[in-house]
DNA sequence: ATAATTAGTAGCTAACTGCAACTAATGTCA
DNA sequence: TGACATTAGTTGCAGTTAGCTACTAATTAT
């Protein structure tokens, strides 16, 4: 037997989940009681694309294809790995909430309460949340977080929990409004008590130049 | 002879030369004709870290340690590499403009102006100097592109550069003293005609806490 | 009916951007 | 030596945008 080149693909597979992040594991029967639940993984092929690697393993975790999925990057250190993997090619992406399939043992987990996992895939995790958040203003993370359609309340509040902070409303919708990302449908949505809100759909239409300012804000380290 | 995973950390080090953005390559003896450049890279040790590995390649390849080098991502496709390694992880880094040291033949190129490399080695080299221009705003890369001090000139042609569109002196220049980023020294500079500039150096005091709102504007694909 | 709740809008103020025009300090050249 | 070119740096103005408060609108619960 060949020492075979040991690299892997592990996937973040994120969705909002009754206010909070939820991350989805697999469970892992090989393992010791301490670490049952994993990232979903496979070892890298030799033929197929990181990309379509990672794809694969998301459509067959979750039952259905992410929305959204980019790589997050190369770990190696601290090299605890299900499958012994001497790197780990992370990919993190998002699917709106629905069933999960019955395919595997996959389950969502609140991402502020985990299991114990392999420290690896500890890190993973970390990095991979941290990009979702970064990566919201260049990439629409949000939209795919959300179904077909939304409501912009169901928007605003996925924003506010990518960021962790409260947004104003008006100032929201206005900054939105002036983007051309949605627009609206003919549908409105009776959320039991409340004035009902009316569906959006994602569909930008213009980018506005990026309005020539210089970003100095997040800066600082 | 085991069958080793034959993994790769490939860098991307790039500096600011007359107006354009640089990259580093090395001369590859072993090479045939067509490709007798590549970036500079290493085996990746099962010791090292990934981090370590990159920032030894640096020094190695240029001199003087990289003064901003983060990882850029990992490649598998369009496998033609130098050292025929199944998966290079890349990284992007920076150095201010100096004498490059005796050590090997290596040599900056324009960005716009590249040799003939491997297929790998230009994918790797665009996804670096974009993520170079995504992550401007993130991390201080342009003041690492920059010597200790500076005037804000010098700062703002950077950013010009990165950015790749003219910026407006006054405002630049008050968005930056918002910013806290910048303190003046008892120093000014001469560049011949003109009156002389103050120098600056990087001392970030405060961040301030990103101003609230949301950035619509990078999306719409 | 009335209150509670959620959706959505309008107006004010403060801050920021881009622009143009200005002053300041140096070198160049007649 | 004095006008001019060149680069540095600031100021004031107008248009735009952000956050805030307060308002109206439409539905369910009691």
């Amino acid at each position: 037997m060949r020492g075979a080149p040991t690299n892997a693909v592990d996937i973040v597979l994120c969705t909002a989940h009754d206010r909070q992040l939820a991350v989805l594991l697999v469970r892992d029967e090989a393992k010791r009681a301490r670490e049952r639940w994993t990232l979903p993984w496979a070892p890298v092929g030799a033929r197929d694309t990181l990309d379509h690697t990672a794809a694969r393993i998301a459509l067959r975790a979750a039952g259905a294809r992410a929305s959204w999925l980019a790589q997050a990057g190369a770990f190696a250190d601290g090299s605890r790995h299900p499958g012994a993997a001497a790197l780990s090619v992370a990919y993190v992406g998002v699917t709106p909430p629905r069933a999960l399939g019955p395919s595997t043992g996959a389950q969502w987990f609140p991402a502020g309460d985990l299991p114990p996992m392999a420290p690896r895939h500890r890190a993973i995790i970390d990095a991979a949340l941290a990009q979702l958040r970064e990566r919201m203003d260049r990439a629409p993370v949000a939209f795919r977080l959300l179904g077909a359609t939304f409501t912009l309340s169901e928007l605003q509040a996925v924003y506010e929990l990518l960021l962790g902070r409260r947004l104003h409303k008006a100032s929201f919708r206005r900054a939105l409004q002036a983007a051309f990302l949605v627009e609206p449908t003919d549908e409105w949505q009776s959320e039991g008590r409340g004035r009902p809100a009316q569906l959006f759909r994602y569909a930008p239409r213009r980018r506005r130049g990026g309005r020539g300012g210089v970003r100095f804000e997040l800066l600082g380290g």
